[in-house]
DNA sequence: GATGAATGAGGTTTCATTCAT
DNA sequence: GATGAATGAAACCTCATTCAT
């Protein structure tokens, strides 16, 4: 009586959906990406991705809620950690550089396919909220790590640990649109190095 | 027998069209405006659109050439100083903050208007080279006043000076992006102070 | 699972595409042909025209080939045959002459919709390289058989076999055209027995 | 009082229009002509043909006519003559085939220009209208001759005058097409001398 | 008369979405 | 569930025509 496909079966569909416009909105940006094109990507038609997904803005927003989950569990797994702030400051710093870069120059890593869309997520009122919900996340961790560091007497306690945390989401995004400008030519190794140093020290020079 | 308009009169023309492009871009994106938008928008017709740029796409490369040009003209006026290399480090940054901040919480300015336009940017030959220019320009000058100040012993000389100007500038756009997504909660005297004291002594307390 | 349309059920689609843009050229030439007017003609959207034919102009050169097509095979049937090469002339003429007045007087016969296209297909490439294959076909075909009455004694031996099989080809063209500007004024068979009495006997009297 | 430009001037300026229009149409059929490129082939602005001429479509009627009498006055210089009816049909032959091979092979002489434009004047009334005089003009005046011929014993009495001189028209006006479509293989002197010796005796071997 | 900026109707083409099979 | 033919709303762009100068 029941041929009913299990839930298992759809996820994996959904999923194998979502990777497919994942790929296709990195490559051409949400607007210039044809549900045809997710489908063909997909191996399947233009109709199986209505199946799954009630419109072509709906899977946008899966998309990005996709993506968040899975750099936040990629992170999640590498940062839990005991020791001076500066260290788990730099753990996370070294994982998130890495995931950045792992892909090869030209390719699409996941963060850049998220920075694709971030235009178009700027004018839909939903994706703008799971945009501030994840960056407030990840404000909220990071400023967790340096108000811990300043009562540590580790970081200086004229910080403000939401905005210095803010500082630092912000050279990230920074540099993953200068990746996507300079292509090859960005070295994200180098963008790491620079960054932490003057993230530890500063410009002016210590006496 | 000859009422062949000015020159300054189309160069006017052409400003109050690019005005006009410039605020719907950043408003709806490149991809979601339509030229009847950016015609009436200017109290024009579509057809007058075309009389002064032969494409949507001409019209786009038009708009990133004049806001480029206006933020430079704006910054060009407000730093050619003497002094300190933080000083005149200071000097720049207060201005951009200060450009950035000005417009009202949910208004368009000049800056934001061309993060707008980025993901459509990257995706175009023409628009890329002349992204890269206007980054290599400003990263040349950042890099420049680093480098004086290493030099006069004023900062630290571990620094590598291009890919703390390129940092810098990362943190700047990040920002931006920032206060898209959080609108009205964006404090911009907030990022800049913060963004000043990190830069000024690092996280790490100085004894 | 499959309700993919067979290759039969495709290509009567596009033949039904293919009258109704022949009906509409014939009628209003190719510029003035809408795709509306031509998915009308139709009985279907004018989404459903660019299903099955790329673009205005792949449909103006799939019209032409399958009107030489039609025409060619409608001709094949009727010629194949033996005897004197005048006669043979005759049952040709007879034929393509017997297709061109078979129309109502004011309606658009296979050939009558090629002519309306002319002046449009002179200016492309391929299908000037079509409407040359075209001609250099029944060319080579009515000379073979000028030649062939020539040697046979037949026909006067200072002819040019070629440009004698042009002029007949002209002669025929011509007469499409006034038929077209003189409608129902226009008559096929006095038009037929004219021409023939010329070719068999020329002007001068003979003694 | 009266600064009104001479009826001379403005005639002048007029068939300076209709010798640009006439130019552009032939190059590029009527639709496809822009008012602007037939202003720019007169040099002059968009707005002055609007004075002489009150829309495209008038502008198409006049050139018509303008061609049709430039080209009755040329032949008109050629043949009034004495003498035996297929001599004068010789002479209108050689004038017209003259005309119509003189300009070089890839250019367009003032009858391949009318050309380019019938299969628009098919489909309007006034133009068919002035089509069907023209034709009516030539098909008298050589049906004329035809039955001149005959009554002086000199042609053979069966032909049909009217439909024989339609065929000769008929003739030519498909070496016309011929011509534009073959380009330079098209050898107008090959085409006269083959018609002419067609017209003349027929195909048919002569005891 | 002459100019050319401005208009706006209309054409081709794209593509998200629906629905019969 | 899956398919892809069909739809039709828009979008970009062209160009005949008008009219203030």
């Amino acid at each position: 009586m029941c041929p009913k496909i299990t839930i298992e079966y759809e996820q994996e569909r959904r999923c194998h959906i979502l990777d497919a416009a994942a790929w296709c909105f990195a490559r051409k940006g949400y607007q210039a990406t044809t549900i045809d094109a997710v489908a063909m990507q997909a191996g399947l038609s233009k109709g199986a991705v209505y199946v799954y997904f009630s419109s072509k803005e709906a899977l946008l927003l899966e998309v990005v809620e996709y993506q968040q989950t899975r750099i936040a569990e990629k992170l999640a797994r590498v940062l839990p950690e005991k020791g001076a702030a500066l260290e788990k400051l730099e753990a996370y710093a070294a994982a998130y550089f890495s995931m950045l870069g792992e892909g090869k120059a030209g390719e699409c890593s996941d963060l850049k396919v998220a920075v694709q869309l971030w235009a178009e997520l700027a004018k839909n009122e939903k994706t703008v909220a799971a945009l501030q919900r994840d960056y407030s996340y990840w404000r909220t961790t990071l400023a967790g790590l340096i108000r811990e560091g300043i009562t540590q007497g580790e970081f200086a306690h004229h910080l403000d640990p939401d905005m210095t945390a803010m500082s630092l989401l912000a050279a990230i995004d920074g540099f993953i649109w200068q990746s996507l400008w300079l292509g090859e030519d960005f070295n994200w190794q180098a963008a790491h190095d620079a960054l932490m140093a003057l993230i530890r020290d500063g410009l002016v020079k210590r006496r």
